[in-house]
DNA sequence: CTTGCAATAGACCGACCGGTCAACTAATAT
DNA sequence: ATATTAGTTGACCGGTCGGTCTATTGCAAG
């Protein structure tokens, strides 16, 4: 209601870009209240711990995203595999308009916390898989869509969804080690075109 | 020549395998020395910063990969494609033996260390890019040695080994985060499929 | 035997880390 | 009007961080 938003969300929202554009470790609880305007017993006062935060941070940006451009993407009145060609550019604009801004690519805040912190904190690891596998599922849902209009063959479509969210990732990788947003349009095309047949048993 | 490693040698197999298993923020200096059984004062004679130590453990670690199954799954004497389903298996055995080992999956030393510092250290993001670039070159040097085989049609062999790359780098993160090394079976097998045209302009 | 330098030891540094705490203020409910 | 609680302040904590420095050792060349 207020003009000045709500510490708890301010302090998401600090947080939120910075262990993006940087990493976990990174990023200190000093330099977030500084950045939120506020001290640090106010940031205790919401958050018992930086993991507490890093988790709520991965909650609200995995809802920014299903929210923003994974809603655009996966649009059920556009034909399933062009949704999946809507992914890349969504991607690519992400990543391009974030390095217009400060320089760097930042990537997944996903696929970059996952790398960072998945062999020190289970429950971190989890919940990131988490948010993986509800991505899958976007893909798996827009597959099936796909076979069932006759669109494409048959084919096992949880694996290829997953093949394909493997793909995003690894393109969005290389485009951060690269720091060049153009990786994505090179390689984007193969996206739609990864098969994992039906395992017959 | 001696029985003990030379110090610097100690110091950069200690922190390589930490770097690898946990992250480069998490591991400090202290922690390093004791492992390798050495003062501060010796860690730094060899290195000027802990910066400077990454950047060797990178060199060596490249090293490692090239001499190691790298140079296995590339060997000149399989057929081209068989040498791709060769990367995945020996992915797929180094994860896991590193799992039974120590519980998790460690993935890529160069993706972690990409996706942890690409954003703030650009001399850092150059090395690992390089090494992405060699490794995608073993991938092109392939597919081109296929077509002129006549093994797969002709294709834009350079930007589908970058994809080759993106995709086992996207697996190994996958897999990470689920910390499961069957997902690199469950997904290896659309690597050798993937493909990307030959742009025509 | 001595000179010189690479290698090592280990105490030390200021800065910063995540986190605590007691005191205070503002808003709300009765 | 009062009691209660949510929110905030900012000083403070022990520990660790990357890194420095001086002194000492071991070895090798002259």
């Amino acid at each position: 209601m207020s003009a000045i938003k709500d510490t708890r969300e301010r302090i998401i929202d600090v947080a939120k870009s910075r262990f993006h554009n940087r990493s976990y470790a990174d990023v200190g609880i000093k330099e977030i209240c500084d950045m939120a305007a506020i001290q640090k017993g106010s940031f205790y006062h919401f958050f018992p711990s930086k993991r507490d935060l890093v988790l709520a941070v991965i909650d609200e940006f995995a809802i920014d995203w299903a929210n923003g451009f994974v809603a655009e993407a996966f649009d059920p009145s556009l034909p399933p595999m062009e949704r999946i060609d809507y992914v890349i550019d969504a991607a690519y604009f992400w990543q391009k308009s974030n390095k217009d801004l400060n320089g760097h690519i930042p990537g997944c805040l996903f696929g970059n916390l996952a790398l960072e912190i998945s062999t020190q904190d289970d429950v971190l690891r989890a919940k990131l898989n988490a948010v993986f596998t509800t991505a899958k599922d976007r893909f798996k849902d827009t597959l099936d869509e796909a076979v069932e209009q006759g669109t494409i063959p048959p084919l096992d479509s949880d694996v290829t969804a997953e093949a394909m969210l493997a793909y995003l990732e690894g393109m969005i990788l290389l485009a951060k080690a690269e720091n060049d947003p153009e990786v994505i349009y090179r390689l984007g095309p193969a996206l739609k075109t990864i098969r994992i047949e039906t395992n017959p048993h």
